[in-house]
DNA sequence: GCCGTTTTCGGCCCGACTGTTTTCAGTCG
């Protein structure tokens, strides 16, 4: 049982719940309580053993017992006895935007629903709309969020699988008949969410390496096992590929496996401008009989095969054909950000708002990740879901940073911020007099997500004009997988940006990689900058930034891109750039 | 189910929007 499998029987327990309409606060509590477990400083499952979580808030008699219960037996009974009362496909409901546990109670109980094709199809036959509450509005709009759930049902987002690929990878490099082992695929070249991973190996030895491969703890299901290729299901349905080639042809396999697709196509075609064919195993002459240019032979890595046909080496986020063989030719490549230029990160929550950490533990963590600043934007007023400050709670927050940085002495600084809500009309939550006591103010679009292109877009434009909003948050409100970015007319966005001297954030959360990699490339044209986010709600949350720069890098941002790369020195003068000379 | 206390129960996070209703329930942030 570890800490995630824990929390997640939490979590599990309040769903349930509330399909069973139980008391609504004691479904918080389990919330809550997965919350705790699954932040938790110290080793939260050690301490449940030896029944020592008293005094941790949130934690009270009844979640001590039942944690007490999963870590000493691995199960729990009342979770046991719960689960048997709903089918288990009953939670993919849940992923369906609009269906709240009020609305799939009733269907199951009703008309006997319980996965998305019952729903799909009592939607279809015309049978919920006949249910009470329901109408044909409920039931056109369920059919919409069907449809995007299902084009998207193959997706992960990487925290759904970074751990696994890491670990799966550090496992085939340590195997004994491996000599080189990576990630291929969309996961080596960045992008936001991943169908499978593509794992490569050279080995002498390819059906040793397929047959430990696919007895693995980790694998749940083998799908296929031949002389050179594996490919396995792990227990979450992520799709795991094991290729096997030789040492010499781990370049090209790498290369090849890699992709894009589109961008082989162009690989494949500028080979045969050179009379050379190419494939995942290597080059040939595209003609028989011709001879084979003597550096092919030396090519161990894969920068060679790019040098061989007149490229500067392509990192693979780039390799989208979206414009980097032009730049690759005339050695115009960007030098790509790395997680080590980051100096400091903005966007960060607390236990002011609905964070999980403390200013102090937040600021312990970052300086822990070798960071030198934070910034501090808990929500507004009106996330009143969020527990947003009033201008109250604001200001004695204000006064808390200044009593910690002056603790810590110029070594290390926590800005004061705000992620306020930008209303409706494209006002602001708070009223100008506040934003401008803070050093640095996020704004975001969190409710009323429905409204038509124009009149978004005009809306955060507004909020944009606004000369103390540093920084625009999320900017399109996507959850990958899950709900589509509202309607909003990016270029008119970033041209404001620029006229206004706004910064843009990338949040760095899995979930939202917002705003997307492919619209950075105008950004920086149109002299936009960007801040990489962790939109962090725990000490761990922090971390995202992992997350954050791989799409940074997709959307060819360099370290002068993104002004969280600046120092401490540095940072104060950007962040009041705005204010000082701006145009609003 | 948790918390706090004027200590064993009462309160716990609020408001907008939507679609269904005909005054409000459900969902979302």
């Amino acid at each position: 049982m570890t800490r995630e499998e824990a929390a997640e029987i939490l979590e599990r327990i309040a769903l349930l719940l509330e399909l069973k309409g139980e008391n609504p606060f004691k479904i918080r509590a389990y919330k809550t309580g997965a919350e705790v477990v699954q932040t938790h400083p110290g080793d939260i499952l050690q301490l449940a053993r030896e029944n020592a979580l008293d005094g941790i808030k949130g934690l009270g008699d009844a979640l001590r017992d039942k944690l007490h219960e999963l870590a000493t037996t691995g199960r729990l009974e009342f979770f046991e006895k719960l689960k048997a009362e709903f089918p288990e496909s009953l939670f993919e409901l849940f992923e369906i935007s609009g269906l709240g546990p009020k609305k799939i109670a009733a269907l199951h109980a009703q008309l006997g629903v319980s996965s998305l094709a019952d729903l799909r199809r009592v939607c279809e036959s015309g049978e919920a709309a006949q249910l009470s509450g329901f109408g044909a509005k409920t039931v056109e709009k369920l059919l919409e969020a069907i449809a995007f759930r299902e084009a998207h049902a193959s997706e992960f987002r990487l925290d759904q699988v970074y751990a696994l690929a890491l670990e799966l990878l550090e496992t085939l490099r340590s195997h004994p008949r491996v000599s080189r082992a990576e990630i291929c695929g969309s996961f080596r070249r960045g992008k936001e969410v991943v169908h499978d991973l593509d794992f490569l190996v050279a080995s002498k030895h390819p059906q040793e390496v397929m047959a430990d491969f696919v007895r693995l703890p980790q694998v749940d299901k083998i799908i296929a096992q031949g002389d050179t290729k594996a490919s396995i299901y792990t227990p979450g349905g992520l799709q795991c590929d094991l290729r096997v080639v030789t040492s010499a042809e781990f370049p090209f396999a790498l290369q090849y496996f890699t992709g894009s697709k589109e961008h082989n196509v162009v690989m494949r075609s500028r080979a045969l401008d050179r009379g050379l064919s190419l494939n995942e195993y290597g080059f040939k002459p595209s003609q028989a009989g011709a001879a084979l240019p003597e550096e092919v032979a030396e090519i161990a890595e894969e920068k060679q095969i790019y040098q061989l046909l007149g490229l500067d080496y392509i990192e693979p986020e780039l390799r989208e054909n979206a414009g980097e063989f032009e730049a690759a030719e005339k050695g115009r490549l960007p030098r790509l950000i790395e997680l080590e230029n980051l100096r400091g990160v903005f966007h960060n929550h607390t236990t002011a708002s609905d964070g999980s950490a403390s200013l102090r533990e937040m600021a312990e963590a970052a300086m822990d990740l070798g960071l030198q600043y934070l910034g501090i934007a808990d929500h507004s007023r009106s996330s009143f879901q969020a527990n947003g400050l009033d201008e109250k709670r604001l200001r004695a927050q204000i006064a808390e940073i200044q009593k910690l940085n002056a603790e810590f002495e110029g070594s290390f600084r926590i800005f004061t911020g705000s992620e306020v809500d930008i209303l409706k009309d494209g006002s602001l939550d708070f009223p100008d007099d506040l934003l401008a006591e803070l050093d640095y103010v996020v704004a975001s679009v969190h409710n009323v997500f429905n409204l038509p292109e124009a009149e978004m877009t005009a809306r955060i434009i507004r909020a944009i004009e606004n000369p103390y909003v540093t920084m625009l948050g999320h900017v399109t409100g996507r959850l990958l997988a899950q709900r589509p970015a509202y309607a909003v007319n990016l270029p008119a966005i970033l041209d404001a940006a620029a006229r206004t001297g706004t910064i843009i954030e990338l949040n760095a959360s899995p979930w939202r990689l917002d705003m997307d990699w492919r619209w950075w490339r105008l950004a920086v044209e149109k002299g936009v900058k960007c801040s990489v986010n962790p939109d962090a709600h725990s000490t761990r949350g922090l971390q995202d930034v992992i997350f954050g720069i791989r799409s940074a890098r997709k959307g060819w941002l360099r370290r002068q891109d993104v002004v969280n790369c600046l120092r401490l020195e540095d940072i104060e003068t950007e962040l009041l750039r705005k204010r000082k000379t701006g145009v609003h």
